[in-house]
DNA sequence: CTAATGTCTCTAGCAACTATAGGTTCAAGG
DNA sequence: CCTTGAACCTATAGTTGCTAGAGACATTAG
């Protein structure tokens, strides 16, 4: 059994992150030690361990609470789980897109910019302007990881 | 002069953002009507415009607050303005490469599914052991745009 | 004049933690 | 055996950039 930082160390999530989980129901209550300190097995390490590499892959935690539901019942179809996966990918693949238009014009902004004085300055200008702007670069909103 | 709504539908700014703003000081305490409700000037217009612009960049608002103050002072150098920019860039860049490490793993991930039981789930097990993963995909803090 | 829409303030909520405060328990050294 | 210090406990508040709700006042169209 280990105490709460061992299992920290172990998987690299910090302590609070831990008691966090717990809280939300991502992870079991803990058991506790007579002192109520939390012990953890070896399960509850290898659900921390996925909690944390999907966590890394960019999923949500209401993905992964979905992905640890699912993966409870091994004898059904994945059909699901593969879906979950797949609109992650597609989360990634838009977010992508998205810093790459973001990417351009953030260059062609810094690329203009001769070190003048601010009232010549190619950045606040285009900044002020989005006309100035080549690509239709919209707003990312919910990034696919924190 | 602006009432709130019509400033918000001209800069595609929600009311509640545009009193947000206020009220973290991006946007100066708005004058008022003699019905106490909040006015706007065309100079307020293109500040928010140019707030607007800058977070679809990607950029923060802490970094928007500094451009801000910056180009208030035209007649400085525009060396500070310019590494603010570069410095949003190379968060960008850093970030596509992150997505991309992402992608890779989510692409294999998905790809080696063969649709069976979640047992043989390929999803659920590359989740489950990091040590399934070719690339080297760290963890992504803090979102170059929200 | 009335009804509908717009605005006001204030408060709370979202994700996914992180930090702080003030107290308890545990393991090691003297 | 006792003390010290690290690690643990709970509970609450803060982070970023908004968004949503309640309940009250202002404005405008018919």
């Amino acid at each position: 059994m280990l105490t709460i930082g061992k299992l920290g160390a172990a998987a690299g999530v910090k302590v609070p992150t831990i008691r966090y989980y717990e809280q939300i129901g991502l992870l079991p209550n803990a058991e506790r030690s007579i002192g109520n300190q939390r012990l953890y097995s070896r399960t509850t390490q290898d659900r921390l361990a996925f909690i944390r590499h999907a966590r890394d892959l960019g999923f949500t935690l209401e993905a992964i609470r979905d992905l640890l539901g699912l993966s409870d019942r091994p004898d059904q179809s994945c059909a699901e789980v593969d879906s979950i996966a797949r609109a992650q990918l597609s989360a990634v693949e838009g977010r992508i897109a998205r810093l790459q238009a973001l990417k351009t014009e953030l260059e062609r902004m810094v690329d203009q910019c001769a070190g003048g004085a601010i009232s010549d300055c190619r950045v606040i200008e285009v900044l002020g302007n989005h006309a100035h702007c080549t690509t239709d670069h919209g707003r990312d909103l919910h990034a696919v990881s924190e």
